[in-house]
DNA sequence: CGTTACCTGAAA
DNA sequence: TTTCAGGTAACG
């Protein structure tokens, strides 16, 4: 579910009050009797052993990925995939639905995992990039450029919407802020990246960065799952101009929005706005 | 490259 | 009952 603004919300929330802090304990919840196989990688015994006793030294995102930094030199890294979550609460506080796993912190807080569909996951490596190595930069980043996403685009033939969804290619970027941007550089979607114009790519460039600013700024969207590291819903959905409104006029030129599907992912775009 | 699988629940 | 879902890995 979230995407770099939805991750983003959650490190910045989480960064002053889990930095210094550390982790006395850590436990799977069970499913039905089973332990649900979020710890990727190494089995879950090992995993709790070195996680539990560790201080948190920093908290960075990569991507869509949380790094937990630890004083030990490994790295505790999230991922939330569709519809994970990753709540501060106190042991008193209610239960949380689809609780996965629980650190306990030792400021008498807790950090739980809890993940609806079971696609998310946790890693502990020595080096984070054991597990974010193939992303590409970070579209907020210096690392990323208009000739970068330029030299993506080119002589490629693929849909222009699978090319900025490629997490190779940048780190980030998911279906909501991909349709947005898509709307915002006036583009279609369906557009081979290589069809560009220069003037198109530049456009696309401006627009990635302003509704992925536009993102963090309002918290992340909340259609349907998301919830920061408070519990609380963001805000975005409230102003997107493309992704879930099929059938609804354009703001720009009242035009009903169409969805259509782009490598698999539902799409939503202005076909008289997007060309 | 596009399609399918992973998993659960809500909405159509 | 069927379709769809803020993601990605593993297919062919």
């Amino acid at each position: 579910m979230p995407e770099l603004p939805e991750v983003e919300t959650i490190r910045r929330d989480l960064e002053p009050r889990v930095v210094g802090r550390t982790i006395t304990a850590f436990r799977v919840a069970e499913d039905s009797g089973k332990p649900v196989p979020v710890v990727k990688r190494m089995d879950e015994a090992s995993f709790r052993e070195a996680v539990s006793g560790a201080s948190i030294r920093f908290l960075e995102r990569r991507g869509k990925y949380l790094v937990f930094g630890l004083d030990s030199g490994l790295s505790l890294v999230v991922h939330l995939r569709m519809t994970g979550a990753l709540l501060y609460r106190r042991p008193t506080d209610p239960p949380d639905r689809y609780l996965r796993a629980v650190f306990r912190l030792d400021d008498g807080h807790e950090l739980r995992f809890a993940d609806l569909r079971k696609f998310g996951g946790l890693w502990l490596v020595e080096s984070f990039d054991e597990v974010t190595s193939a992303l590409g930069p970070e579209p907020l980043g210096e690392g990323f450029s208009r000739e970068l996403l330029e030299a993506a685009l080119k002589d490629r033939k693929a849909p222009v919407k699978s090319i900025i969804l490629d997490q190779r290619r940048i780190a980030g970027i998911g279906n909501i802020y991909a349709d947005e941007a898509l709307f915002e550089a006036g583009i279609d979607p369906r557009r081979p990246g290589g069809d560009l114009s220069v003037e198109a790519m530049l456009k696309l460039f401006g627009a990635i960065g302003k509704v992925l600013l536009a993102g963090v700024e309002s918290r992340g969207a909340s259609f349907r799952d998301y919830l920061d590291a408070d519990g609380n819903t963001g805000n975005m959905q409230m102003y997107v101009r493309v992704f879930r409104r099929t059938g609804k006029p354009c703001y720009n030129c009242g035009t009903l929005i169409e969805r259509v599907k782009v490598g698999g992912r539902s799409t939503h775009f202005c076909p008289s706005c997007q060309r």
